[in-house]
RNA sequence: GGGGGAGUGUCCCGAGCGGCAAAGGGGGCGGACUGUAAAUCCGCUGGCUAUGCCUUCGUAGGUUCGAGUCCUACCUCCCCCA
C-alpha cells in the first residue's frame, strides 16, 4: 500500500524508509499535518508490568521521530484501561491487577519515556496524560447516552477480531467489547483536550484505532487518523523480545544493562539491517554500509547496534561500559568487575554454599534441578572451571583477587558472586 | 431443547490396553561446529533438604492394592439435529 506514496513530510519519509509503516488510514492526510508541524499523535501503553520491554520500543521510536520532526508526541498511560484489562489475544482473562499495583507500574514505566522524549509545556513538547484522568470519572448511564449510542454493534461485529471469535463460537465477554469502546473514547478525549488527530500502535491495534476514528466522526470531531507498525519477529520467526529468561526489559532494575547490550549483540545476521533502521538513529547510508558487511565482519555492525540501542535507553556511558565488559569477557577472556553481580552474605560464603544453590541464587538457572541437569550437560562453570560435581561447595576459598567468584552458564551468561 | 465429541506435563501442539513423572513434535536451554550469527548434529526440558520424598492429565466425588486411563455429577469448548 505504501510503495507508490511519496511523502512530503520528514516524519512519514523517515517512517517509510526505516520500515515503521504497516498500515495507515490516510497517508496523504497524515503527511499534510506532519509537513505543517501540526501533527499531534498518541500511542497508548498499558501498565500491566513494572517495565516496558523491547516490544514497546518500536512504538516509542515512532513517537521519538514524531517529536524530532517537529510534531507533538503523546504517550498515553493506560492507568484507566489497565483496570479493565485488555483481553485481546488471550483466551482467558488475566487476573485483574490491583489499583495500587497499576499505579506502581505506571510510575515505573513513566521514567522510560523521559529518555526518549522531551516533555514540557511548549507546543511541541511531549505530554504524558493518563486515561484514568477521564475514564475513572465516567458515569455509566451518561457514558452510554453520550458515547455508547455512537457505537454500532453491527459494525463492531464485523471487525475481524470479533468475527473470528463469533465464527468459532468462542466466548467473547462483554468486558472485551468495552475495552474497544474505552480505547475509542480515549482517542476522542485526547482530540478534545490536546487536538490529537492520530493514533499509532502495533498492527494488532488497527481495529481498535479505527473504532476510535469512527467514534470521532459520529461525535463531530475533526477527521482522525490511524497508523500502525508491523508486528516484529526475528528472522527465524521468534517473537521479538522474549528469551527463556523472560522479557527483555527496559528498566535497569529488571534487566542489567550488560544483558540488554548482549541482547542486541546477539541479533541474527539477517536482522541487523532491519534493527538498525528501527532501533537506532544512525543515518541511512551508514546503515546500508553496515548491513552489507559479510561474514564475521557483521559482528562490528552488531556491536554498533548494541551500542546505539543501549545508549538510547541507558545512556552513552553505560552502553560503553557494557561494550567494554563484553570485550573483556569475550575477546580477552578476563573477568570484568562490571558483569552483573549478585551479593551473598560473607557469613554464608564462609560456611560454604552448594554449587546448585549458588547458581540458583545467581539467577542463571531456575531451580536446583535445572542446575543439576546443566552440570550433567557440561553447561556450568565456576571461575571458568567446568563444574562437574553437583555436590561441590562454593566457599570463600574460591574468591579471586578481585573479591568475586565468576559463575557461568554456557559461554555467554556470566554472573559474579560477591560476598558482602 | 435433543444427539455426538473433546479438555493431558502452567510456553504451545499432541499420543496415552488400569502400574505413569506420562510417547512424539515445536519452542527453549546446554554441548559440538562457527563469527557471542544462521543452518546442522548431540543432550536436556515437574519440584525438593534427592539412591528417597512431594506435586502434576478441566473440577469435585467414587470404584480399585493401584486411576490420565473405569463410574457419577459439574464446568468449559467443538460438531450435528431442532
Amino acid at each position: 500500500m505504501t510503495n507508490d506514496f511519496n511523502p512530503k513530510s520528514d516524519f512519514l519519509a523517515i517512517l517509510l524508509e526505516r520500515g515503521f509503516l504497516h498500515q495507515c488510514s490516510d497517508l496523504a492526510g497524515v503527511d499534510a499535518k506532519a509537513k505543517a508541524g501540526e501533527l499531534t499523535a498518541y500511542i497508548g501503553f498499558d501498565c500491566t508490568a513494572s517495565s516496558l520491554h523491547v516490544g514497546s520500543l518500536l512504538p516509542i521510536m515512532m513517537l521519538r521521530w514524531l517529536q524530532k520532526t517537529g510534531n507533538k508526541a503523546v504517550p498515553l498511560m493506560g492507568g484507566g484501561t489497565t483496570r479493565v484489562g485488555d483481553p485481546s489475544g488471550k483466551d482467558e482473562s488475566r487476573k485483574l491487577l490491583s489499583i495500587e499495583q497499576i499505579d506502581a507500574n505506571k510510575d515505573s514505566i513513566k521514567k522510560i519515556f523521559a529518555k526518549f522524549l522531551t516533555f514540557g509545556s511548549d507546543t511541541h513538547d511531549a505530554i504524558m496524560p493518563d486515561n484514568a484522568e477521564w475514564l475513572t470519572a465516567l458515569n455509566y448511564i451518561e457514558f452510554l447516552r453520550e458515547v455508547g449510542r455512537h457505537f454500532s454493534v453491527n459494525r463492531m461485529l464485523s471487525m475481524d477480531s470479533v468475527k473470528m471469535r463469533l465464527e468459532r463460537d468462542q466466548e467473547l465477554s462483554f468486558i472485551e467489547f468495552n475495552y474497544m469502546c474505552l480505547q475509542a473514547y480515549d482517542f476522542v478525549e485526547l482530540n478534545k483536550r490536546y487536538g490529537c488527530v492520530l493514533q499509532m500502535g502495533g498492527s494488532d491495534q488497527w481495529g481498535n484505532i479505527v473504532t476510535g476514528i469512527d467514534l470521532g466522526r459520529r461525535m463531530g470531531r475533526p477527521q482522525l487518523y490511524a497508523l500502525t507498525s508491523p508486528l516484529l519477529t526475528t528472522s527465524s520467526g521468534a517473537k521479538m523480545g522474549k528469551t527463556a529468561a523472560g522479557a527483555v526489559w527496559l528498566n535497569e532494575d529488571m534487566l542489567p544493562i550488560y544483558d540488554y547490550w548482549q541482547f542486541w549483540r546477539n541479533t541474527e545476521d539477517a536482522d541487523v539491517g532491519r534493527f538498525l533502521r528501527l532501533f537506532t538513529e544512525l543515518p541511512m547510508d551508514e546503515i546500508r554500509k553496515l548491513e552489507s558487511l559479510g561474514g564475521a565482519e557483521i559482528n562490528e555492525a552488531k556491536k554498533i547496534l548494541a551500542n546505539e540501542a543501549t545508549s538510547m535507553v541507558h545512556g552513552r556511558n553505560a552502553a560503553e561500559l557494557a561494550a567494554e565488559t563484553a570485550r573483556k569477557t569475550f575477546e580477552e577472556g578476563t573477568i570484568s568487575a562490571s558483569l552483573p553481580t549478585v551479593t551473598v552474605s560473607s557469613d554464608e560464603l564462609t560456611a560454604g554454599i552448594g554449587v546448585l544453590n549458588a547458581f540458583v541464587k545467581a539467577g542463571l538457572v531456575a531451580s536446583t534441578g535445572e542446575a543439576r541437569r546443566q552440570i550433567k550437560g557440561g553447561g556450568l562453570r565456576i571461575n571458568d572451571e567446568l563444574a562437574n560435581d553437583e555436590r561441590a561447595m562454593i566457599s570463600s576459598a574460591q574468591v579471586n583477587s578481585d573479591g568475586v567468584i565468576k559463575l557461568s552458564l554456557g559461554k555467554k551468561k556470566h554472573v559474579l558472586l560477591k560476598a558482602q
